[in-house]
DNA sequence: GCCGGGTGTGAGAGCGTTCTCACCGCGTCG
DNA sequence: CGACGCGGTGAGAACGCTCTCACACCCGGC
């Protein structure tokens, strides 16, 4: 089946003033609920805008006040894997949530490769959005470097690379880490084995640094058989646990550095024939929902996930809102929630 | 560490023109890139675009082309469940890569709840994009009434509930679900379940009907305690065949409506100490990358998720450029895909 | 040498808003 | 009774771009 009908043309401010016998100028302030309107005309132009059915151009407003509110969360992953993670769904959950009672609208940009990236900063930089989050960077990622150069405010989710000077927000990755290593080593195990994070992302790193940190306390010599990296993913939680126990057999622990990494590493103990916690503990990072429910219960270290997109959030809204570039970090604290596995 | 910096006034055509030595209607040829251009003029203003750093005000741009070059994804999903699902994020990989080469902007707005999607309605309505792609409907999703009544061009993922004229891409669920059945029915087996999708999802629905029908073609009663209803995601699956095998403990086959669920249905079964495929055979729906590499390999139905994603901006261009609204469908057939768990 | 037909260019009118002013009427105060 | 203040209003200039014209120029053909 096919129809055809032409677009109906969209009504102006200036047809809605028409009708509503006043001038564009009040129907403005009516808009935007501008004080100085005295009642007759508020009503007047109410009325004229239901029956015209009138919705304000963006664009035309846009242009003069130099505002989209519309606020963008890149993601830069070359794969789309990031999707799957539960950590970033709770994220995007944290960010429309926070910004359901303002006139903020988000809008998510994936980038996947050079020339997505380069298309994403083309974006920002033409001024779609008034701020950026970005979120899930790699080493060497060039957004941070694009979009830095426009005049776009920026935060970063998680510490850069660089150490440049970008506002962030980021959790306590090494604390976190360190907590949950010392957290085993506590319960007397002594060969503690580590699934890192991919070590080209700085949560990856920071996690692995608060690990052996814990080991370096404890006077535990460090030994890189002990460690084998994943990707964040399930399946790579599984590859790096089956790897670890091939080359160390006897382990007793392990700290697995995302809980999706940590339901794979637990399958391939249990399938090993390990029980856990008695042969081998474990303990996950995230607290994100499987670990409550994947058998058994995880042991896993909580990020403050509101309160970091909070901090995002108002990080970029005083961005915007001074116009100017005040360089911020926010480090949120973890805690070491106990479950079953450690 | 906190420094500011007030930011830099973007530069305009007007400008780049006064340094090129040219009006402003020359520069914009240029950007446009217009034949009528002497190759003088058009290396002067490159030369002044360039030392400027200028970036074309897409606002501005906009406000009189009508045009925006960005198009949505909008997921209307309560909660971000969406995201984990493979499915998903080979759409948005299939749609990137069909825009990859084009002028187009993809960006995705997720809603949850009412407000969220009047709040993506309101964005669509104002003119931030040419065009919208909806995915993951529902029943009573309130967005495809919200969005047909703007003129925004839509088309969406999956055939709509009430049969009502809008352009879609959908998958034949009922032909590749009476596929799989009957496939399991062929290699003999008779106490044949399923898992299905949510049915308050059209796909949930069509592929449930799919499985009715194959078993109705082969004479075979329909026995209600045969069907147990997920929701698309692994631990629905869990929960699902839990339920189904607990009702139906001689069952010998099961057609399960997503992978995710068929990885979630293959745990509960090995768990039950069921071998697959000569215990119970599974067939599942997608054709996820995770089919090939679970154990045992799933036999599933593949969608073409490739041409899929591009009937779908194909269908969606159309109607950006007509103007109009050409309402077509298209259906996209699907393929069984044999591998070893049924 | 004059005219037709390209080809490159610029002037200027929008696009639909917001926002700064100036203005008008009215009540209040000196 | 005139000056003042103030709430409500409208005229008109932006905002940065595109696009339609009209014009100036140069070529070849008669």
């Amino acid at each position: 089946m096919t129809t055809t009908g032409a677009r109906p043309p969209t009504p102006t401010l200036e047809q809605v003033a028409a009708l509503a016998g006043v001038s564009r100028a009040t129907v403005s302030r009516v808009i935007n609920d501008s004080p100085r309107v005295s009642p007759a005309a508020r009503d007047a132009v109410h009325a004229a805008v239901e029956a015209l059915r009138y919705v304000p151009n963006r664009m035309a407003r846009s242009l003069v006040t130099r505002r989209t509110d519309t606020i963008a969360l890149v993601l830069s992953e070359s794969n789309t894997q990031i999707f799957a993670d539960p950590f970033f769904a709770r994220i995007v959950r944290g960010l429309s949530a926070r910004l359901a009672d303002t006139e903020l609208n988000l809008v998510l940009l994936a980038a996947r490769g050079g020339r997505e990236q380069e298309k994403v900063a083309r974006y920002v930089q033409q001024g779609h959005v008034d701020g950026v989050i970005l979120i899930s960077l790699h080493r060497d990622d060039l957004l941070p470097d694009l979009l830095a150069r426009s005049p776009v405010p920026l935060v970063l989710s998680g510490r850069p690379f660089d150490g440049r000077a970008v506002p962030y927000v980021d959790a306590d990755n090494v604390g976190g880490a360190e907590a949950a290593t010392t957290h085993l080593l506590q319960l007397g195990r002594s060969r503690i084995g580590t699934v890192a994070g991919p070590l080209d992302m700085v949560a990856g790193l920071d996690r692995l640094t608060g690990y052996r940190a814990a080991l370096a306390a404890a006077g535990a010599p460090a030994r890189p058989e002990l460690v084998a990296e994943g990707d964040f993913t399930e399946a790579g939680g599984s590859r790096a646990m089956a790897r670890l126990l091939s080359e160390v057999p006897d382990l007793d622990a392990v700290f697995v550095a995302s809980d999706p990494m940590a339901v794979g590493a637990l399958r391939v103990l249990r399938a090993a024939g390990r029980r856990v916690p008695d042969d081998v503990a474990v303990v996950g990072f995230d607290d994100a929902e499987v670990a409550a429910s994947c058998d058994p219960p995880l042991t896993t270290v909580a990020q403050p996930l509101e309160e970091m997109t909070g901090a995002l959030v108002d990080l970029l809204l005083e961005q915007i809102g001074s116009g100017g570039s005040a360089v911020e970090a926010r480090l949120c604290g973890t805690a070491l929630v106990r479950r079953a596995s450690a």
